[in-house]
DNA sequence: CTGTTAGCGCCTTCAG
DNA sequence: CTGAAGGCGCTAACAG
């Protein structure tokens, strides 16, 4: 018989029984008796029963599915943060659509109509670039439907996060430059309307007044996370008039092209300079082996921030949660016995 | 009113005529008078009606919804390909589910158990390295459920696929590297057992034979997608009794801890020595701005695959296609004016 | 062209 | 502790 037609009245029938009392059983009911029970399972599994959740969740009104709108897919935090997402929703018995909004506010008001039509139980966000303007979250208010920021978060009131400590990011990093003895250390930051890139420049300029040394904001280089910034970013910190020891980059796509840069410029990374950004495994280990980077937890913020938006679904009443989980990103020196280590996630 | 929770039953009402007619009209069926169906759409529009598809999957015995398994989404080539995915596949009014095998057969099994229970209408697979017996796609077959490789395939009668022309790619490689002057080209491969890697290698024997260059089995050098694999096969090439002037990596792992060796043993990219490796925009960047490489078009054929799976779906009957798109991986040779660029996918 | 009827598979009152 | 009955929202016969 195709096992894949099986229904709970199949079992039913066959067992002399109701079909409601096969459904509690395999809902684990306590309202029935432990012997009938086993033998509901027991012909369950013989029969290769596997239960119909469309029917089940049309008849509950739930959908057991989570959206999760990222800027995009293919940058390594976000497909590491997926891969933790969707292992975690699995765990706990969801389905995860995914949304990319491509850095466009647009897209990713299109994406909560995508995800609203789609009825799904909740919400992961990670915010475009663009977004400064938060009103397409009301739809999801308005229906009860929970959200979770993660990473690139936004200060509406009683809402969620996940977030990596941007601000113990940056100020490790930048003490961990001083310590080495730089005392010129510019800083490669982000979009500052982002609160991560705020927040870690926030980090650099607390290193830098805990050390006793002066914020100059002509050491400060904007960019918008293109290859060209960290090339333009260079050859303006190598026109100043005075001498650069240290960079911490906020950003890896500046990082990047911004040790290209130098190297072009017959500067050695990380003698004549030192550098630390915030990078992932791979491209650490490509732009510079000795260098310092700051690993960005991808996989666990994923785990974690749906592990925190299933438990919102699951208490329902209470939509005011306001709760903010922080995990902390690394610093990482990296070495010769990293070589040949599969990345996890 | 909560525009939540608005049913065809609502709008019927409303109109006063039967909740089978509205169906019909949302359905576009031509059995409905223009008129009717306009009152019909403009008062769904009104009341913001969205369709539940959960009754309307449940009663069609369907969920379009895709299953995708891969090795591992954070590795770029299947992060764009999954955009790719997405993108068509919303497009055509499918939900997608993904899973990671992580390389590992025991977890592909356990995938596809996954998208079986969720009752995917098609799956879309690039195989893990670990998997050279085929018996778990059975139960797919058994079920009728239409499934497509993509760029990792296996030979399985009946069975589509879209790959990468990884022949011609092998082969223009190499031949831009004999064109440039090369004479004793090594070749970094990949787990041979892989269709990929055996046609990219046999790629490179035939521009070699066509340029009267003999095959030398010493400057084949295997490996499993480490990043140690290309520090050894640097060291070993090194070794030589003679001296190699090109190399063509077939994999990205290998060719970037490769280039990293080379430049440790005090050899310049590309003067020294020529190399081609397969690789993205981004890693190709970092590694050597100025290196040639062969782009893995991930997004493209994500979405050749979607479409081509989705027409099996709605083809239904004919489960014995054998269709095989081959997508053409190009030859880059990067230069100044590509810098700059965001990737598209 | 439109209405009536029935049922997809499941869960949950309400009775017993 | 279990059975009977009804309905989640939608669609597809079958009538008219």
């Amino acid at each position: 018989m195709d096992s894949d037609k099986i229904t709970i009245h199949d079992i039913a029938k066959l067992l002399n029984i109701d079909s409601s009392t096969v459904s509690r059983a395999l809902n684990n009911s306590p309202r029935v008796t432990e012997k009938t029970k086993n033998r509901i399972i027991a012909k369950a599994n013989e029969l290769g029963y596997q239960r119909n959740h469309l029917a089940s969740n049309l008849r509950l009104n739930k959908t057991n599915t989570l959206g999760v709108i990222v800027p995009r897919i293919s940058r390594h935090f976000f497909s590491s943060a997926i891969a933790g997402i969707e292992e975690t929703a699995y765990k706990l018995g969801f389905n995860v659509i995914i949304c990319q909004s491509l850095e466009l506010l647009e897209r990713e008001q299109s994406n909560i109509n995508t995800l609203l039509a789609n009825r799904v139980d909740g919400v992961l966000v990670s915010i475009s670039m663009e977004t400064e303007n938060y009103d397409h979250f009301e739809g999801l208010k308005q229906r009860k439907i929970p959200f979770v920021f993660f990473d690139r978060h936004c200060n509406i009131p009683e809402t969620s996060s996940v977030l990596i400590d941007d601000f113990k990011a940056g100020f490790d990093a930048t003490e961990h430059l001083i310590i080495k003895g730089c005392q010129s250390i510019a800083h490669f930051s982000g979009p500052l309307h982002l609160e991560i890139y705020k927040n870690r420049f926030e980090g650099y300029k607390a290193a830098l007044s805990k050390h006793n040394l002066d914020f100059n904001d002509a050491l400060l280089f904007s960019s918008r996370l293109m290859e060209q910034d960290g090339i333009d970013n260079v050859n303006k910190m190598l026109a100043l008039s005075f001498r650069v020891d240290g960079i911490f980059s906020a950003n890896d796509v500046a990082a990047i092209s911004a040790m290209q840069q130098l190297k072009r410029e017959g500067i050695t990374v990380p003698k004549d300079i030192a550098v630390v950004g915030f990078s992932n495994e791979t491209i650490s280990a490509i732009i510079e082996p000795s260098l310092t980077t700051i690993n960005q937890p991808g996989f666990d913020i994923g785990r974690s921030a749906t592990e925190l938006l299933v438990s919102q679904i699951k208490n329902g009443t209470k939509h005011t949660t306001n709760e903010h989980i922080i995990i902390h990103a690394n610093l990482i020196e990296r070495n010769s016995s990293q070589k040949g280590k599969q990345p996890k996630d």
